[in-house]
RNA sequence: AGGGCUAUCGCCAAGCGGUAAGGCACAGCACUUUGACUGCUGCAUUCGCUGGUUCGAAUCCAGCUAGCCCUG
């Protein structure tokens, strides 16, 4: 009997030919789009972007027809709520800058997929992720770097739990994005040339200041100063919600050089403005981490660390604290080590790791 | 009230008789399947106002206006 396995299609072209390549490799293939955030009346906002939008569906459903697996769309609205809108918009409350694709990857796309998935009985569910996974020698799953490294979402991902991982396939992590492309043309798959999506799906506008706004109301900070770290006032700001670490655009302050957002202080509701080098740092923080390819950190350990999506990386020692967190002391200095952000510790091709920025 | 100084893009600032540098800010685009960073392009037919001199003035002259400083 075939192995069952349920494929997360996004109606974009790398989901889709996951499922193509599954149902290639013998797998009993059922098509599922996770409906997570779209109100009817937004579907038109999103006609060629976005990761999950509505257009998703019926580019989803011709893919299932064309590839004749089963095909249903299930409803994962609260719990994207819960654990990505409402964390995303608590985070910059706070003063951070979260990563919700990387909460949306492990609460819903996995947590809450997956569940479901088990219950009508398949035995996996696959993406459409630039990754691989491996069963490593020492019993333990990782995410490993796709053979693409200019595709690689393995940054995304570092949060899932070894039980997600061991009930996941990845298969276009497999291949070169361009080859996927060639696949999905000659398979005959209506969205071979849809462009790729990005920004974050339930900000279609991207004006993700306004949409705090909307969804904090009364809480929505308020405007308050810019200060230098001596203290002086430089201006006003349009509230915190509205910056990150190492911003620029936006400040509309004309001090003659270019200035930079260097910390925000969410308890001051100040934000702290400086130059270029004050942002640069060799120690970053983190807690909340989840290991991956190795079950703990017993001794310092030097790895490759990302602490940002389109981080090339750096090398860091990683120091566990008692309490549980990482100190990552960089050889080089990063730039805009930022709360909220996740810092990704890669050992080879494979995650060995990562934590939540503390600072 | 007298004397001096200064007035050029939102901010700063070149220019010194030959037909408006640059920086910051801002906008658009590119990059990006988080936020940023970065890159590219754009951004004063006009130089406080009014006259005058000159082939030609932001640049010289006069008056006016505004701001700053000093003296009573």
């Amino acid at each position: 009997m075939n192995k069952k396995v349920v494929v997360g299609m996004s109606g974009g072209v790398d989901s889709s030919v996951a499922a193509w390549l599954l149902k290639e490799q013998g797998y009993d293939v059922i098509g599922v789009t996770m409906q997570i955030w779209q109100d009817e009346e937004q579907q038109q906002l999103e006609e060629n972007g976005g990761c999950c939008g509505l257009s998703a569906v019926d580019d989803a459903r011709r893919v299932a027809e064309k590839l004749d697996i089963p095909y249903y769309v299930m409803n994962f609205k609260q719990e994207f709520k819960c654990h990505v809108m409402d964390y995303f918009v608590e985070e910059y409350l706070q003063g951070h800058t979260p990563n919700p694709c990387i909460a949306c990857n492990r609460y819903v796309k996995w947590e809450a997929l997956l569940k479901r998935s088990l219950e009508i009985g398949a035995d996996y569910i696959a993406t459409g992720h630039y990754a691989r996974i491996d069963k490593l020698p020492n019993g333990r799953f990782a995410i490993r770097n796709s053979v693409t490294a200019a595709k690689d979402q393995t940054y995304a991902l570092y949060n899932l739990t070894q039980e997600q991982l061991a009930h996941t396939l990845m298969p276009v992590g497999e291949f070169p994005k361009d080859e996927i492309r060639r696949m999905a043309e000659a398979a005959g798959l209506p969205v071979a040339h849809k462009p790729d999506s990005q920004e974050i799906c339930f900000v279609p506008d991207n004006d993700y200041a306004s949409f705090i706004e909307r969804q904090a109301g009364e809480r929505v900070p308020r405007p308050g100063n810019f200060v230098t770290k001596e203290g002086k006032v430089l201006g006003q700001h349009k509230g915190i919600t509205h910056y990150t670490i190492g911003q620029r655009r936006g400040l509309n302050l004309p001090m003659g050089n270019r200035v930079f957002v260097t910390q925000i202080r969410p308890d001051t509701n100040e934000v702290v403005i400086g130059e270029n080098e004050d942002i640069f740092t060799s120690e970053v923080l983190c807690d909340r981490v989840n290991y991956m390819a190795v079950e703990d950190l017993t001794e310092p350990r030097r790895v490759l660390a990302k602490i940002r999506y389109n981080h090339r990386g750096d090398y860091c020692t990683l120091h566990k604290q008692p309490d549980g967190r990482v100190l990552c002391v960089f050889e080089e200095k990063v730039r805009a080590a930022t709360p909220g952000q996740a810092v990704v510790f890669y050992e080879g091709e494979y995650v060995l790791g990562g934590g939540t920025i503390v600072k």
